[in-house]
RNA sequence: GCCUCGGUGGCUUAGGGGUUAUAGCGUCUGCUUCGUAAGCAGGAUGUCGCGGGUUCGAAUCCCGCCCGGGGCUCCA
């Protein structure tokens, strides 16, 4: 439904002659008011006739809501198929207009309801204050998925949300030797976090009065900051963050080209139309940011599924080279409620590494999980944040996989939350999270291993078997390190979670954006720091010149701030013995070590990680502050 | 999206229907040239989130909007 109100000094119509045949039979042929009232021109679309009582409730909610506003009671409803580019069928269109009259009426309106199906002339004289001029328009899909009184017989319009609502779980902890305990009776002592993350997704307790402490961490540290000319959730990467953001993004790239993925890009926005998106989309809510471009509509990627798949679908791909892999750095979009944002917890624009390996069966799907768990376990180890793992698995694929599923919880190593789900609500069969459980208690999930059974036929993904023979493979979809903004929130809150346990708050030396940053006594001394840089830049290492004119504690008390691991005082004695006086802020000491056992010791930590520049001029003199304090 | 709380120089913040809006940090200038978390002095920086209303007068009260936090909901 689209919709043009304005708040008119009078109105007057004139029925001339039918426009349609069937259009409304009328006494009055025309109307004139000069009492001021509100007027709807009202186009309806294809999408209401899905639930045309839904769409009269929602649009006459608008119009009462709007008339309040204005504190006006005249109200005119007018049919005016112009404003859509989708009209529904007439029979549509005067159902719902009559509707909203009907629904007007009973809320102490006085309408007038113009003619259907007429060519009309009419005036109006629109009042110009601010509210005098507005136009709305109702997605009917949205009101599909919330309202009960829908018919969702028709299979297509089947949501996840109403199939979930049926559907039924019970949940375990498995520990590695394959016991199961129901969630209520497990002995919790020794596994706290895991009582906190049950807790959160059984009890649902979300009780909270602070702001997630990541927020102003990260602002502080200056690693992303809310952006106000963006949308809600989008959020921008000065120079610090942005090399943090690159260091993990290459980090889980160069896993992913180990494990033998094909490393692609695919488009960021995709056609509503297209036969196969379409009936993934109808899946779920909508939840997607609309791109509009020429006379056409498309939404914005919620992951790098599409583009993958539609790639794929059109390869030649043949058992041998199964299992296969497709992995992308793809950032994506959810336009989540505004209520439900939460910092880098859950923006509406993430950066998410998502790989999808395509499987013959469930035996090979099997042992793809088998595979991925190792990368999995060893991303998450190498944020060095704490987590707890689930899996959710439908009670079927459980009854018959048992052994698999024991085997993948021995290999976590710990206690793992075990949901069994009786009817398949999503197109997975098993799905694997690792969670982090934050300061308020919440959880998040990063990591996830999902195998589905759904997308391969749906996306007519096809290889050729041993036989000759066209097969629908099964996929795993799987975000090896969860997206960048959730990695950044995991580290900040397990930083946090250190401080107030007495620790020294830090990020993980591999993603942090400065490493060493290098403090001469005085500006006579910058000229041996810049010397200095030139072998930390040979050896890789991020690092950065405090050349302004301050004293030596307020130097060091700011790089201390920003949480940079090493801290070389550079002076006479250094210059003279050609060591270095290096802070170490993970041991809290002073030691005295040569360039090359700074190098050494640092690369050694790092080994694992790809060499990712520092992206900002390397003297502080010229950096300005975008929101970090000193 | 709904409910709720908030928005005062770049940051943190005082104040609150009535003269030129408070302070600290940062920034700039000068002095200081310093050995491991804040050297000294002086200067500049505010459409008090935006728009409308009430009022002789609004940063302050009212309404709408934007942005943020929390709750509900949601998390493909």
């Amino acid at each position: 439904m689209r919709m043009l109100q304005i708040h008119s000094d009078g109105f007057s119509y004139e029925a001339k002659r039918k426009a349609l045949k069937n259009a409304e039979e009328v006494k009055e042929k025309s109307y004139n008011t000069e009492d001021s009232c509100l007027v709807n021109f009202i186009a309806a679309e294809t999408t209401d006739a899905k639930n045309v009582n839904a769409a009269i409730k929602a649009t006459s909610e608008m119009i009462a809501n709007a008339a309040d506003e204005v504190k006006e009671k005249n109200i005119i409803v007018y049919p005016w198929v112009h404003l859509t580019e989708s009209p529904s069928k007439p029979s549509v269109a005067l159902k719902l207009l009559k509707g909203v009259e009907k629904d007007l009426k009973e809320r102490g309106f006085k309408v007038v309801r113009v003619p259907f199906g007429w060519y009309k002339a009419f005036r109006l004289h629109c009042k110009g204050h601010p509210l005098a001029e507005r136009s709305k328009v109702l997605d009917i899909s949205k009101e599909i998925a919330k309202t009960a009184d829908v018919d969702v017989t028709e299979g297509e319009d089947l949501t996840a949300l109403v199939a979930e609502e049926k559907s039924t779980s019970e949940f375990f902890i498995m520990d590695p030797s394959g016991k199961m305990t129901p969630v209520k009776e497990f002995k919790y002592a020794k596994h706290k976090e895991l009582e906190l993350y049950v807790n959160y997704e059984t009890a649902k307790d979300r009780t909270a009065q602070e702001p997630p402490p990541h927020i102003e961490l990260m602002r502080q540290l200056e690693l992303v900051d809310y952006e106000p000319g963006s949308d809600a959730g989008n959020f921008r990467w000065p120079p610090r963050g942005l090399t943090l953001k690159k260091a993990v993004e290459e980090r889980v790239t160069a896993e992913m080209v180990d494990y033998g993925a094909h490393v692609v890009q695919t488009p960021l926005i995709y056609d509503y139309q297209h036969p196969s998106l379409k009936s993934y989309l109808q899946r779920f809510p909508s939840r997607q940011y609309v791109v509009r471009s020429g006379d056409k509509d498309y939404f914005a990627r919620f992951s790098a599924c599409f583009g993958q798949f539609l790639l794929i679908s059109q390869a030649l791909v043949t058992y041998k080279q199964l299992p296969l892999k497709l992995f992308e750095i793809a950032p994506s979009y959810r336009r989540e409620q505004s209520g439900e944002l939460a910092g880098m917890r859950r923006p509406r624009a993430f950066t998410m590494p998502d790989i999808h390996e395509i499987v013959a069966d469930v035996e090979m799907a099997k042992t793809a999980v088998n595979n991925q768990l190792v990368f999995v376990t060893k991303l998450m180890n190498e944020l060095e944040v704490t987590y707890e793992v689930s899996f959710r698995i439908l009670r079927s694929f459980f009854d018959e996989n048992k052994e698999f599923v024991e085997g993948v919880v021995a290999k976590v190593g710990k206690p793992v939350m075990l949901e069994l789900f009786d009817e398949r609500y999503a197109y997975f069969i098993f799905k694997g999270e690792w969670n982090v459980v934050d300061e308020q208690k919440k959880a998040a999930c990063l990591g996830t291993i999902q195998i589905d059974v759904e997308n391969g036929e749906r996306f007519n993904i096809t290889y050729v078997d041993a036989e000759g023979k066209e097969q629908h493979p099964l996929i795993l979809h799987t975000s090896p390190s969860g997206s960048i903004e959730r990695i950044l929130y995991g580290v900040l809150e397990q930083a946090y979670k250190d401080l107030k346990t007495g620790k020294v708050p830090h990020l993980p030396l591999w993603m942090t954006p400065v490493q060493v940053r290098l403090v001469p006594v005085n500006e006579s001394f910058i000229d041996y720091c810049v010397s200095l840089g030139k072998s930390l830049d040979k050896a890789g290492i991020r690092y950065e010149i405090d050349d302004r004119q301050q004293t030596l504690g307020k130097k060091i008390r700011s790089a201390e701030k920003l949480w940079i691991p090493y801290i070389c005082v550079v002076g006479e004695k250094e210059k003279e013995s050609g060591k270095l006086a290096v802070r170490r802020r993970e041991l809290k000491d002073q030691v005295v070590m040569s360039e090359k056992e700074l190098v050494k010791e640092i690369n050694n930590k790092t080994s694992f990680a790809p060499k990712q520049r520092l992206l900002l001029p390397k003297m502080i003199s010229l950096q300005p502050i975008f929101s970090r304090e000193v």
